[in-house]
This record gives structure tokens, sequence and C-alpha cells, in this order.
DNA sequence: CGCGCATAGGTGACCCATCAACCATCCCGG
DNA sequence: CCGGGATGGTTGATGGGTCACCTATGCGCG
């Protein structure tokens, strides 16, 4: 990450600070993503995807939603949420049902065992993000990370994909 | 991510203040993630693995590491590495060499292919975590996240994967 | 009514990550 | 000098993610 000179475009490396709170970022993400999803995986049966997807459906009464809408939820593109539905209907987590309003929807529904088992892993879960990260966390240090991390988000979106800098 | 009551073993869920914090935290998680890795991808034809490996070889001055001393570096599992390796050695950014000092050794060599990938690739990464991240933050800001994320890489770190709580 | 575009969803190919073996070498003790 | 564990690295199966493309339905407009 630190390299030097090479003129000509004055590339603008980062400084000691901005690479520090760079790496701590990238060390956070890569093992607290790690560890969660393997904690998941180990006590309750469930891949990260598949607990963001059940939560997504437990958050309406009827524990159902339409394809599209649940890919938002999560932020994944509808063919990723089509072939992961498909993959948790054969393991009984999920159900397809057809749309009468609309003919070309889907409902996806959660099944019981779908119930039994994020309520086995929720509780477990919500443990882990606190044992490995909330807890670390002054009350000031939550606050300031959210409204931090909030402001980051909303700049994010409201710079599309494609414009923001660079020919490209 | 809300849900109510479900005593019996009182799972604690999480405050109004933590939920908001994690859920900000996911957020700039995934995005940023998906944003960097399609801008590498597309302007530099390399996907975030390969930066890495790149990265993690031109930090000696010969280009060269051992498997597993790189994969450390980066924080992967050998078996990672070596199939990434494999795949950026068809695409000539990488070669593997025999190793002299250690029969079972092999050294991981940046080529001048390599070379030329990561010296374009870099300016317009660093310019796009600044754009995307670093920007947004005061340096007040900066330094506490620094902090905070290495405090909580630390206890990641001292708390090994299977203890720490929870039978199981 | 019929054209055409937008929207909801599915599919297959390809790449990537993980896991569980596996092989070779090194090194230590006897 | 041999047996065995530790170490360095590879491989193949499998599940997951992305992309490009496809189908079918909805919907507005002339």
């Amino acid at each position: 990450m630190d390299k030097k000179g090479e003129p000509g475009a004055a590339p603008r490396w980062l400084t000691p600070a901005e690479q520090r709170a760079w790496r701590s970022y990238l060390a956070v993400h890569f093992r607290l993503d790690g560890r969660l999803s393997r904690l998941l995986q180990a006590e309750s049966g469930l891949s990260g995807p598949d607990y963001a997807v059940l939560v997504g459906l437990t958050d309406t009464p009827d524990g159902r939603h339409r394809l599209l809408d649940l890919a938002r939820s999560v932020e994944w593109e509808k063919s990723r949420m089509s072939h992961h539905v498909t993959r948790m209907e054969k393991r009984g987590l999920v159900a397809r049902e057809e749309c009468a309003e609309d003919g070309r929807g889907a409902w996806v529904v959660i099944t019981p065992a779908g119930r039994e088992a994020i309520e086995a892993a929720a509780p477990r879960h919500v443990e882990a993000v606190r044992h490995l990260f909330l807890d670390h966390l002054t009350p000031t240090e939550l606050d300031l990370l959210t409204r931090v991390f909030e402001r980051v988000t909303a700049r994010l979106e409201n710079d599309p994909p494609s414009a923001g800098r660079s020919a490209g």
C-alpha cells in the first residue's frame, strides 16, 4: 500500500493517517465478516445470505414478499435472489408461490422450518454481533460511528456508479 | 431485524441505537465493497483479490513472496491463494518459481505485466477510496474510527474462533 | 386492437471461495 | 537411517455470485 514517487499524474497517495484508517476498516471488515458467517454456519446451519433472506421475510406479518422486493430489501440483484431462493427452496426453508395480482410475479414465503431455523439462529447471531463488535464501543463511539456511516452511505447513494469522477 | 418478545432465553435484542449502528456499518460495508470492486474491474481489469495479491507482491523489493507468506499478508487461506495464483498465472500477472532453500516451497513472482497492471490501477483505486470514503470524514472522525477499529481488530484476534461464549 | 417498451422473474455459463483430503518435504527423536 | 508429526503447497467437489440473455406479462398509446 505504501508506494512512492511515480509522478506524471500526481496520484495523491494516502497520508499515513488515512492509510491507517483505511487498513483498520479493511481489517475489521474481513475478520468480522469471516467470524460472523462461520459462527452462523456452525451454530445454526445458515449462511449469512440465508440469514438475511429469512430476516427479510420475517419483517412482514405473513412471512411473504415479492421476489424483487425481497431482493431490494437486502440489496441484491434479482438474479442472485432467484438463485438463492431456489437453493433455499430445496432445503425447505422457503417456498415459491404464484402471484394472483401480477401474472409475472412470484411470492417467496417462509416455511415453518425456515421460521424455526431463524428463531434458533437469531439470538446467537445477535449475541455474536454484540460480543465481537458492539460491546467494544462506548456509547459515544457508537453514536459517532452511526453518524459517520450513515453519512457515507448517503453519499454513496447520490453518487451514481458511473459518474462522480474520472473519465473511465 | 426488529424482533420482539420471544422470552425463554432472554435474547437481549439490540437497542435501537445499536441496531442503527450495526445497520449503518452493514450498509457501508456492502455498498463500498461493491462500488470499489466494480470500479477496479471496470477501470483496470483487476478484481479486488487480484489487486490485493499484486499489492502484497510489490511490498518486497524483488516482487516475490513465498505463497503462504503472501496468503498471510492478505489474510487468506493457502488454498485460496493457490487457486488464485493459478488463475493469475494464466493471465500472465504473476509466475510461480521453484524454491531452492525449501523443496516443498514455491515463490510467487510478479511479472512485468503484473507490475504494469497494478501501477495503472493503484492511482485510480486510491482516488476511489478517497472519493467514496475517506473524503467524507473529518480528521477527528478519521482518527476516532482508526482507534475504534484497531481496538475491535485486536479483540477479534485474542478471542479465538471457538471460545468466548455460548455452549454450542 | 396491436405495437412496443417496461417490468418480474428465471437460466446457464463462468468465476470465485471454502472445505476436505492429499502429496511432498522437512525435521526431530530414537 | 527410519518413523512420524509438522509444514508448504495442490487439487477437486461443491455452493455461491455475476453477467448476459431469455421469457412472459403488464401497460400505455395511437
